[in-house]
DNA sequence: ACACTATTCCAAAGCGCTTTGAATTACTGT
DNA sequence: ACAGTAATTCAAAGCGCTTTGGAATAGTGT
């Protein structure tokens, strides 16, 4: 049965009440008494009333969207992990009765969109993704005063505005301590980005436990990219024909990884036996088999849920954006090491 | 700067104008003089003035924006072909204006999204993604009269609605065909969800190719679940480890087929070599390198760009909305074969 | 019973745009 | 110069909601 649309000011004249007192019932005000509000809710239900969202939106100038802008690198790459984060926000979102609004943009050309955003008013605020160390979007949303939470950190004045990162400081330089713990002195670490802030801060963890077990860190075992399958397979291949190349491999996400296992298995290396390898994991979802995961897994990785930061990013949003004189919020989140067969077990 | 809202009354009044003329004159209506218009345009320009969405919106009754209702499936799992497909949309969508809204749902569950959106006016349409055989949103979007078109296809009545495919069975039955002369009569399908459309179409192209050769087709050889490189490991090592495995393996995503490879590896088969390898590829971007694809590629392919069939999708979807009374536009798309290490190389 | 405070409801004014129907102005040909 | 047509421009009425400032009704203590 197609409903025909109903509009608040059918509903009230059906119900014989004013369209004040029917808007105010339905949006939970106080002045309305309850008989009347079950009343109103009823018939809303009955005659399935939705309230336009254009309208309200013109009206209260706020737009209950969420925009959010995608970064796509060269050759037309977007990264996977966003399908995940995605995911999780977007629970959030449903929630909360939001909607999520989505744009591509070359990497760079963000700005111009949160312009757009902005001067049109086209959403309540935005997520801002893949921070990078010194990072003009933050400071354009600042000033063109569009609500926003970063997934992850910029460089600088982190204290000034909110956001959610992993501690990858940490989870680098815990994992780069269990490879030394293993016997390994010869560690590659196959980087991000480095112009993304947290593959630099992953770099400063791996450099970090290698100083503090007197290692001396080796330029040639460090390489960085776009965290492709291809680009892992690649630079595994490179750091294994080195003269004198690594015994383990760090892996900042789990795609190079993959492509690593690949180069090692085509070089007849076994990883975990002949090469150990460890590698940072979002716990893609689409990774994982279709019965939970491998018992035991098979990469040893330092692992946080980017789905759930996701959720949590959006969560810290919709909060500000109720509320937006409250403070800027902060959440570092640690993440977990898991052994996999990719090192040597710990027993 | 932050530069101060400025709207049409405004702005109309500055110009010594009606804001008739200001809105025919922006928005291209011929009954306006070229002089004033680029009057207007220029000052337009210049206070950057941008026409509020939620008023237009409200005063066409059209929202601009196109719905994305992204199935999850089981434990969370969101399908990483959708970056790259929503990649694409989100072109042709920047392109003509158009913003995409997003939204998750749990499979199944899409159809109370498709209403919601239907009866608050929140889209002028949406795209169908992931059809089963049988596959009741269709209907449903029929009957709430929402413009949509569906990337792939249903199993029935495929002329009553627009839709975007893939020639699955052919690209099937030529990739199995090649197998075929390369030699191979033992042939596994690692197959997608056949509660899909897409993936009965690809099993039906996989037995045409078998049955043209007179080869019969053994069930043991056929196995299908969600797509995830975790599947693709553990199918494989269930084929190999069948009596008389097969000799070749057919993938319906590269997924799947990077999880068989690395099962090859373990069990000390060389793909190309001991077990021949063909998989679907979408093209998907993230596994591509970042200066272009390797040479030759690694795997043996039967591959469409998905990015490509976003862009057509939302071209399509847009052009239907522009003109809602035009006839269902069906596009069927043949794959290419791209010949890589995983097979004979064939010269 | 009365004045007085709460409670409940309402009329009307926007929000910023599009669009109808009419009015003005400019251009024809004679 | 003048009617007649074409080219421009405009005033005003919505679109469907929220919200302000009052008005009406109900409830309280004396």
């Amino acid at each position: 049965m197609t409903s025909a649309p109903i509009n608040l000011k059918k509903l009230s004249e059906m119900l014989g009440l004013s369209q004040t007192t029917v808007s105010r019932a339905l949006n939970g005000f106080p002045e309305v008494s309850e008989k009347t509000r079950v009343r109103v809710r009823e018939a809303a239900e009955a005659l399935n009333y939705r309230p336009s969202p254009s309208a309200a939106s013109l009206a209260t100038g706020k737009t209950r969207a969420i925009g959010h802008v995608i970064p796509v690198s060269e050759h037309r790459m977007i990264n996977p992990h966003f399908s995940d984060f995605l995911a999780g926000a977007s629970e959030a979102y449903a929630a909360a009765g939001y909607d999520m609004l989505l744009r591509m943009a070359n990497a760079g050309e963000e700005e111009g969109i949160y312009r757009d955003f902005a001067s049109r008013r086209r959403v309540d605020g935005v997520v801002v993704h893949g921070p990078k160390t010194i990072e003009p979007r933050i400071d354009l949303l600042k000033s063109i005063d569009l609500p926003f939470v970063v997934h992850g950190r910029s460089g600088s004045d982190t204290d000034t505005y909110s956001w959610l990162d992993v501690n990858n400081l940490n989870a680098f330089q815990q994992g780069t301590q269990l490879l030394i713990d293993q016997g390994h002195s010869q560690i590659a670490l196959i980087n991000g980005l480095e112009s993304m802030n947290f593959a630099l801060r992953r770099r400063a963890g791996f450099e970090a436990a290698l100083e503090a077990n007197n290692i001396a860190s080796d330029a040639r075992y460090i390489c960085s990219a776009d965290m492709t399958e291809t680009y892992g397979h690649n630079a595994t291949l490179a750091q294994l024909n080195l003269n004198n190349p690594p015994t383990a491999l760090m892996f900042a996400s789990i795609l190079p990884a993959m492509g690593g296992v690949r180069a090692l298995n085509e070089l007849g290396l076994r990883p975990g036996k002949d090469v150990a390898v460890i590698t940072y994991d979002d716990e893609l979802s689409f990774l994982q088999s279709p019965n939970g995961r491998d018992t035991p897994p098979f990469f040893t990785s330092i692992s946080s849920s980017i789905q759930a930061a996701g959720k949590r990013v959006a969560e810290m949003l919709i909060q500000q954006i109720d509320d937006p004189k409250q403070d800027a919020i902060n959440e570092l989140w640690e993440a977990d090491i898991v052994h996999g067969k990719t090192t040597l077990s710990t027993n």
